[in-house]
DNA sequence: CGACGTATACTAACCACAGCGATAC
DNA sequence: CCGTATCGCTGTGGTTAGTATACGT
């Protein structure tokens, strides 16, 4: 619908990104654009108040209202009675500017209702400014004291909308639903949200990368299970017993060992080569323990499975803190920046991947384009075809 | 409500070979 | 360090078999 924030589905979307092409509220904006100098330097401006999808570029000063070119040729067009409204340019800015930095570029902007209503404006004034000079020139980082906008003391620079949308439900498509898989049930995860956060085709798929996203090394699959196994992992979100109509069937054969033994292999941190084997083998199910289960993943393609993971439990970790074996201290400060950068990375990445075929080699395309074939297949040069791509004729 | 049959949708494998990248000299 | 030669592997698209799902009876 485009009016909420892209990035958490729960505040209002304020500002546009052009760079992501995504609709963000200030408090995802902000800690978006505060993950590194690549996102700082995304362009970004207000979203057009009336069609809440398109960036403005102006501003009408007596309606006060941002417009996009559409609705601003919609509105004010010389055969409308608004066209003689008075309207200023609005400008683009970079970087992770302090209130002051955004009422200066737009005087309006803290008049904003959406901005009083979304609880921001205490964040904004809340707000200093870490001049970045040497790498940065006029673009600045903000770090963030306490702002309400965000969780608790941590250093991490995710907001609370950052780390809901992780597992809160969203009205999106589910994408898996295009994969055949049935539909959740209701209940399950609570959401489909869970699902788009989990398809990550061109996650990085090593046990590095794994690490550096969980910031830790669990060098026992079974120190995972006993500090509470996925449900620590996932935090506390409920599942309706019906929802073993779908995953019960997947899994009845197994037995309840069988399946903890079957998560330890999926989730261990410490066996690279069961993460690896997500990539090509289809995991039709997880359930952890019924009674006690905090989560449960059903139909993950094995493509997504391992990032799939990768993502919940970094997020998960990021939602809840600290992880109760996790280091402390400066060491923990320290994973948990890292943490965050690696979510950052994460999402910036996601945001900018495509689902439709991409060419790589423009020429082994040229070539397949004009190769014969027989049923499709490729043949030697020469050989009878029965399909000839450039003139659509038979050689026999 | 489950079993069954049919229709529809989707996926992976197959093929030849130009060209890319690694390696050796 | 640079240029050249060699070799193994990758990726390209249309078709089809196989599989999964949806739907009606």
């Amino acid at each position: 619908m485009g009016y909420m924030c892209d990035f958490c589905g729960e505040q209002r979307s304020m500002v546009y990104c052009q760079s992501d092409a995504a609709c963000l509220c200030l408090s995802c904006d902000r800690s978006v654009h505060s993950a590194n100098a690549l996102s700082r330097r995304h362009s970004r401006t207000l979203i057009c108040e009336r069609c809440n999808s398109q960036p403005a570029l102006v501003r009408c000063a007596e309606e006060r209202v941002s417009l996009c070119q559409n609705c601003d040729w919609t509105g004010h067009g010389t055969s409308t009675p608004a066209s003689n409204h008075k309207r200023q340019t609005i400008s683009c800015y970079h970087g992770c500017p302090s209130a002051a930095e955004l009422s200066s570029i737009w005087c309006f902007v803290l008049d904003l209702p959406s901005i009083q209503q979304s609880g921001c404006e205490q964040g904004l004034g809340s707000m200093s400014i870490t001049e970045n000079k040497a790498s940065e020139g006029a673009s600045s980082l903000i770090e963030v004291n306490g702002a309400d906008c965000l969780e608790g003391s941590s250093s991490i620079p995710l907001s609370k909308s950052t780390s809901t949308a992780l597992s809160q439900p969203s009205s999106t498509a589910n994408p898996l639903l295009h994969r055949g898989y049935p539909p959740a049930t209701p209940g399950v995860c609570e959401g489909e949200n869970l699902y788009n956060e989990l398809l990550m085709d061109e996650m990085d798929l090593n046990i590095e990368n794994y690490e550096e996203l969980f910031g830790l090394t669990l060098n026992n699959s079974e120190d995972l299970f006993e500090n509470g196994g996925l449900d620590s992992l996932f935090g506390a979100k409920e599942v309706l017993a019906a929802d073993s109509s779908y995953h019960g069937s997947q899994i009845a054969e197994g037995s309840s060992a069988g399946k903890v033994t079957s998560l330890q292999q999926a989730c261990s941190a410490a066996s690279g080569e069961s993460m690896m084997s997500w990539k090509t083998e289809p995991i039709p199910c997880f359930s952890s323990r019924p009674a006690q289960s905090g989560v449960s993943f059903s139909a993950i393609t094995g493509e997504s499975s391992a990032a799939d993971c990768q993502d919940c439990g970094a997020s998960s970790l990021l939602l809840m803190g600290e992880p109760p074996w996790g280091p402390h201290g400066v060491e923990a400060s320290h994973q948990s920046a890292n943490r965050s950068n690696a979510v950052m990375r994460y999402k910036e990445k996601k945001k900018t991947r495509k689902f439709e075929k991409r060419v790589r080699y423009e020429s082994r395309k040229a070539r397949a384009d004009v190769r014969k074939r027989v049923k499709g297949r490729f043949i030697k040069a020469g050989e009878a075809y029965d399909y000839d791509p450039l003139s659509q004729t038979r050689s026999y």
